[in-house]
DNA sequence: TATCAACATGACACTTGATTCATGTATCAT
DNA sequence: ATGATACATGAATCAAGTGTCATGTTGATA
């Protein structure tokens, strides 16, 4: 447990068709992991489902752990593509938010096994969990602090903001993207935008 | 998996001698599944720990999964417990939502084992697990729907803020109550407590 | 103090699945 | 064609731990 460096060489595939077996485990064992959960996952299970032999699984993965592993930087990658697109035009950090999260909660929703397996990721290897977050929270912090700068937003905590704000997003991904896979999201998102940019306290402004 | 019935009759304690002997397990239970997770924490363990015998286990327990359905139960019961109490003498809502998230840190951090136990138990029996959150949700809706009534809050979406506020206590929870086992907390509750109150929109009011 | 239900014991039979390894096969450069 | 390297196979090994059960023990009750 708890060894979260990349496969060291001797594991990496040299040649296409290597590369191409790989990526065919990597698909099955995230159709697995993300099914049946670590434990119920077996690697037979796995090779079967992709199609090689047992013993192939061991050329790519030193173990089920590893595979893991692999698979939550998967989800770190696909995950940031799909929120730098989906921020790209947005005119302001409030806008970024609001686009952001629904582009969360659709990704959740598109992508549950490897949602789930990243929550998973926290009970059979801590660290790449906690790096998964922490990588996520220091770019938000720092979106957070210059937009702190350019006055668009209240000056506050950056890195409570980034946190409770991820928390919130993954909940509402589990609960709506996950769990109710077929409310419309835009309205969810919208209201849980609406409650972090305006907030909660009645006001009499304007 | 996935079997959240309480554990049937056949296996609850008739005197107070088991039911001695029951919670002694349930409390090993919650260490050794709390430090070592639920795959890695063995019945025989969890025995030893207890210092009863193996099949002592089983005289009160179906399999590991029951414990963990046990468990969970009480961590809602504890928490729900704390965080009444921490509530009590709070005299709006905002106020009981500052007090509550404070206090729910501050459980996270007293009862780490039970914490991950709770979130654990998610790819374990997911059905408890969302019975769990749907139960604070239901009641948390609640408040916020009176608060709305009374005028105190914002009208919006009771059900998409409850869950957004669990995910963001949940989230700060974990990386200031656990990871960060020695932050002063009440800065860390002020901080998002300001973020869901007032919002993070800058304005011009006053 | 005899009886009986409840409780407790711990050795072990049995299952399960991870990992290894001896043996092939594919592909490519020369 | 030949040799070398990378890739692929799957049966066999091996460890681990679950759940059972035949055999005690406790303590309340009459």
């Amino acid at each position: 447990m708890s060894n979260s460096d990349p496969s060291p060489p001797g594991l990496a595939p040299k040649t296409n068709r290597g590369e191409l077996t790989r990526q065919k485990i990597l698909d099955a064992a995230e159709r697995e992991i993300g099914q049946k959960g670590f434990a119920e996952a077996s690697v037979s299970a796995i090779t079967a489902e992709a199609a090689v032999a047992q013993g192939t699984f061991y050329l790519y993965f030193r173990n089920k752990e590893d595979v893991l592993r692999e698979l939550v930087l998967r989800m770190g990658r696909r995950l940031r593509r799909h929120l730098t697109l989906a921020i790209a035009d947005a005119g302001s950090r409030l806008e970024a938010e609001r686009a952001g999260l629904l582009a969360f909660l659709e990704f959740a929703r598109a992508n549950p096994n490897l949602y789930r397996v990243v929550e998973e990721s926290q009970f059979v290897d801590p660290s790449v969990y906690r790096r998964y977050y922490d990588d996520f929270a220091r770019n938000y912090r720092s979106a957070l602090i210059s937009a702190e700068g350019s006055g668009e937003i209240r000056p506050g905590n950056a890195d409570v903001r980034a946190w409770a704000l991820m928390g919130l997003a993954v909940m509402l991904g589990h609960r709506y993207g996950i769990w109710e896979s077929s409310v419309p999201l835009k309205p969810i998102a919208d209201a849980a935008f609406d409650m972090i940019a305006v907030g909660l306290e009645q006001r009499d402004d304007h």
